[in-house]
DNA sequence: CCCAAATGACTGATTAGTCAATCGTTGAAA
DNA sequence: TTTCAACGATTGACTAATCAGTCATTTGGG
């Protein structure tokens, strides 16, 4: 009920978020976790066997949430454009609402920890989205490029976009950049 | 002349960046970069008061390699297109045969350690850019785009292509990705 | 012989993780 | 209603290992 009473193991995820974003996982002890989540030291390894395993927990919970929210509302859609469109939309918005979070799963994949739990959860979550790009190559919509390289433009467009929009130092319309950078995405892998 | 034999101080710095592309600044020890470069403890320090200096002078080290080879044989151009396109190949080159270091100055980029340091001079170096990508616009060349956006698509379009070509799951002609992949962001850019 | 370069044992601070002691809630007995 | 035993949740002082950085000593080329 209460926001102050919160959920122990809540408040040291959310402590621990904050701060690795901040500092990064080598760069954040669990002294420093467990003081901004205002408990003891002894109580984040009652819920956390290691230090690993917290940064681990962290990512299953985010990835999990970021994947259900991509995928909001595009089966709704019927065009393949307008599918892309929401996806667009979806992981952008994502992105700025979310930023630790979108930063944390973000930071996690490129480091070594990735290495120590199955590769192959991350990927399949992808699968769904190389099929929508596989359709739309073999459909004649998309150039003739691999599915591989369509994907990469596309979720780097995503992250250019999300990028300016999170910028501090850059003050120009949200609504506009996401709708002009998918135009400029979408122009650049139909167009011929 | 023998490469055994060479400078402690190139030594240091070799083993400094493998390590701290491999696990991070905060994961790399002093004590693991004087071993992996074959050196006592304290030589380390003889040439960097802190490992901060050793950071910071990887990355300025690093940085200025970068900016140099980037702008190679563009003025030779004379097109837009024909110096974009230079500068689209000098990038991704740049990155996929010094991973490494292109990794370094990333990692570095978005680290609390470029706040320590004037941001300015890191910002200089896209001012280059910049205009190249102001003259394409008011000239009508590329869509009413800000510039902001422009730059930014146009980046991360070369590190999508860089990431590809340096994934080891994926295994694609590099050229091919290469051209296709400015193909797309060049059309995206400017076709209507 | 000399002196800059190199060394590695050393220091105080900090790390991830432990564990015996304490806290506070609960349910049943008086 | 009051009391209290019981037990899981919480605590923080503690440890062994590791950290960045020091400095008296050794080394080797001119």
């Amino acid at each position: 009920m209460d926001p102050q009473v919160k959920d122990k193991r809540t408040a040291i995820m959310d402590a621990a978020l904050k701060l690795f974003t901040e500092r990064g996982f080598h760069g954040t002890s669990t002294a420093q976790i467990s003081k901004e989540a205002g408990v003891a030291t002894g109580t984040l390894f009652n819920y956390f066997p290691t230090k690993e395993d917290l940064i681990n927990s962290l990512y299953f919970e985010f990835k999990g949430r970021l994947s259900c929210n991509i995928k909001v509302g595009i089966n709704e859609e019927v065009s393949l454009k307008d599918k892309l469109r929401r996806l667009w939309l979806n992981f952008i918005w994502w992105g700025v609402n979310n930023p630790e979070e979108y930063l944390f799963v973000e930071q996690f994949c490129s480091s070594p920890y990735i290495t120590k739990i199955t590769r192959e959860e991350v990927m399949k979550e992808y699968i769904f989205f190389y099929n929508l790009t596989q359709e739309g190559i073999t459909s004649g919509i998309f150039k003739h490029h691999t599915p591989e390289l369509t994907m990469k433009i596309f979720f780097h467009g995503t992250k250019a976009v999300g990028g300016l929009i999170l910028d501090p130092n850059v003050s120009l319309d949200t609504d506009e950049l996401i709708e002009d950078g998918f135009r400029i995405i979408w122009n650049g892998l139909t167009t011929e």
